[in-house]
DNA sequence: AATTTTGTTCAAAAAAACTTGAACAAATTT
DNA sequence: AAATTTGTTCAAGTTTTTTTGAACAAAATT
């Protein structure tokens, strides 16, 4: 467990350094990261503790609350700045966020980074989240169920207990292929 | 990463040994563990997985799998040496599914052991899996609103940006305050 | 076309979550 | 009441997930 902690100056290769970014070569901070105001330390905080309880990575609650929280849309370093996270994980959650459609896209004129703001349609959020995270189980019901039925030994004496089991998944298959699309639609009244 | 694998007989300090399960004694198996049914493994498997859907662990899954496919109640010892699991984890398992109201404790004239099975009314489960990991969170609701509310300075500029951000979460929070009691009730229809 | 800016990827490090099993406590039997 | 059975707890070990940051690729600029 020996941390091996900082490689102070490993320099990437390249020879000149100038960038507006140049913070780059490791992670250092060379100019201190704008600090967050207090509604924005509040709603990091918040979206930590609700994409938890999806046990979602910290990350993603903080790029989100950080965009929740801002006016203006922000692009990947000043994500990365403002939350002092690593520019992979800046990167990758904000990618996450995209394509769940909880981040949307701002292309600013002029400007080369891409942008970016939070979506705060519940329908989007909610139906992004169904999308991504449990329509694909949901997909899967009808191979797994058959699996399960081709399990069965028809001859057994456990068979008929099987077979009613199989009833029950089938029937909890079909509640959330109603359940999950009636959410969407609720979610679209807010 | 050198597995440190068998402690081969490592005594735990008492004198005999006679009990049924004797296989305490570290975790030995002495009698080779009933081998599971295609339907036992099949169920087990599908349960890891639905399970993991909502990022709750293997064992988890594979407990409940092997009750909702038994017939007679189970024990611990049982779930035990079927799965091959740790005495904690099958102990822990128990004790959050019973939490939960995913598992009922049995009591079987005449045996001293608790003996356990599977609940598969999609209402206990869906209302014990809200209850528990879903409404806590709502509960805070208002607590967390607050805070964010009192972290507004009323004067700034981006005072009213955050009024309606502000406004945004309440109407989530109440959103699923009339979302989540109706997904109840539906769940109870099947 | 060389350099710089911007964004992604992925191996390795760190952190978090899960599992193990021996020690403990409670209930039961001898 | 000693010994035994049954169940829980928790520190230590293991596995999995998350984060980091340097290398890379693509696009834009000089």
């Amino acid at each position: 467990m020996p941390p091996v902690k900082d490689t102070p100056f490993t320099k990437g290769g390249s020879l000149s350094v100038k960038s507006s970014r140049s913070a780059r070569r490791g992670n250092l901070q060379i100019s201190p990261p704008p600090p967050l105001s207090a509604f924005q330390l509040q709603s990091v905080a918040l979206f930590i503790h609700v994409f938890g309880a999806l046990s979602l990575p910290r990350s993603i609650g903080e790029i989100y609350g950080l965009l929740f929280s801002t006016p203006e849309p922000l692009s990947l370093d000043d994500v990365q700045t403002r939350l002092q996270l690593s520019r992979g994980s800046a990167s990758e959650g904000l990618r996450w966020l995209r394509s769940l459609g909880a981040v949307n896209q701002v292309y600013l004129p002029g400007i080369r980074k891409e942008h970016f703001t939070a979506e705060t349609s519940l329908r989007k959020l909610a139906s992004g989240y169904l999308r991504d995270r449990i329509d694909p189980h949901l997909e899967n019901g009808p191979n797994r169920l058959s699996c399960l039925e081709s399990s069965i030994a028809p001859a057994s004496p456990t068979a008929h207990f099987e077979k009613s089991r199989l009833g029950q998944i089938a029937g909890w298959y079909k509640f959330f292929g109603k359940a999950l699309p009636l959410i969407k639609v609720l979610a679209g009244k807010f």
